[in-house]
DNA sequence: CAGAGGATCGGCT
DNA sequence: GCCGATCCTCTGG
C-alpha cells in the first residue's frame, strides 16, 4: 500500500471528494493496522452555508483552513466524532467528510472499538461509526496525513469504482447541493437506499 | 453567561 | 419511521 502525498491528490474540494472514493483510510493503532476503502464522501466548501467554515475560522474549525490533507475531526450530537480531510490551499476553509468505508483489515479490532459484534456491513457505515471503529477523536484533529504515523491515506492500485453524486445526508442548509459522492453498487453505503441508485 | 442546535446512532414502534 | 441521548460550540445579550 502506497501512502498518498499532497502531490497525488486534487486541491479542489469536489474533485478531492470524488478522487477519494476507492482510496484507503489507514489507522495505525500502535502497530495494528485498521484499514477500510472509502465508498462515500461529502464535500463542504467555503461558500457553502452548510459548511462549518462558512462564517470564518473559529477554535473548532481551524483545521478546515489548513492546506489540503490535514485531518479535521469534530464532535457532534454529544455522541459521535466525524472525520474530514481538509481541501484547498491554506487559508481556504473547506473539507471532505468521510461518511463510510468498506472494512478491509483489522475487523476484530474494529469490533472491539465499537464494543459490539456488528456485521461487516455495519462496521464502518456512517461517519460516527467510522470514528468509533477506528478510534478517531479530537486527538487526531490537525494531523498531517502526509506524515502522521497514526492516520494516513493509501492507494492499493485496485480498480477505481464508478462514482455518482447525490444530495448530502442530514443537511438543512444548502440542501440542494449534490455534494455527496459514492461508489456505485457498494453494500457499505450509509443513508436511505433511494439516495444511492446503482444506475 | 445562558440557550439553542447540530455533517449521528441505536433502539423502539 | 421516529425519538431521545448527550455535549460541545457558537451566538447573542
Amino acid at each position: 500500500m502506497r501512502r498518498l502525498t499532497r502531490a497525488d491528490v486534487p486541491l479542489a474540494t469536489d474533485a478531492l471528494a470524488r478522487f477519494l472514493i476507492g482510496m484507503v483510510v489507514v489507522r495505525d493503532l500502535d502497530g495494528t493496522l485498521l484499514t477500510g476503502r472509502i465508498v462515500e464522501t461529502e464535500a463542504y466548501t467555503a461558500d457553502d452555508p452548510a459548511s462549518h467554515s462558512f462564517r470564518g475560522p473559529t477554535a473548532r474549525n481551524r483545521t478546515m483552513f489548513e492546506r489540503h490533507l490535514h485531518a479535521y475531526v469534530y464532535f457532534i450530537y454529544g455522541t459521535a466524532y466525524c472525520l474530514n480531510i481538509s481541501s484547498e490551499p491554506a487559508g481556504v476553509g473547506a473539507a471532505v467528510l468521510i461518511r463510510a468505508l468498506e472494512p478491509l483489515t483489522g475487523l476484530d479490532a474494529m469490533r472491539t472499538q465499537r464494543g459490539s459484534a456488528a456485521a461487516d456491513r455495519d462496521l464502518l457505515r456512517g461517519p460516527g461509526r467510522v470514528c468509533r471503529a477506528l478510534d478517531i477523536d479530537r486527538r487526531l484533529d490537525g494531523a498531517d496525513l502526509e506524515t502522521d504515523a497514526r492516520l494516513w491515506l493509501g492507494a492499493d492500485g485496485s480498480p477505481r469504482p464508478a462514482v455518482r453524486s447525490s444530495l448530502r445526508i442530514g443537511i438543512s442548509q444548502a440542501a440542494d447541493r449534490r455534494a455527496r459522492f459514492y461508489a456505485v453498487g457498494s453494500p457499505y453505503l450509509s443513508g436511505r437506499k433511494a439516495l444511492s441508485p446503482d444506475l
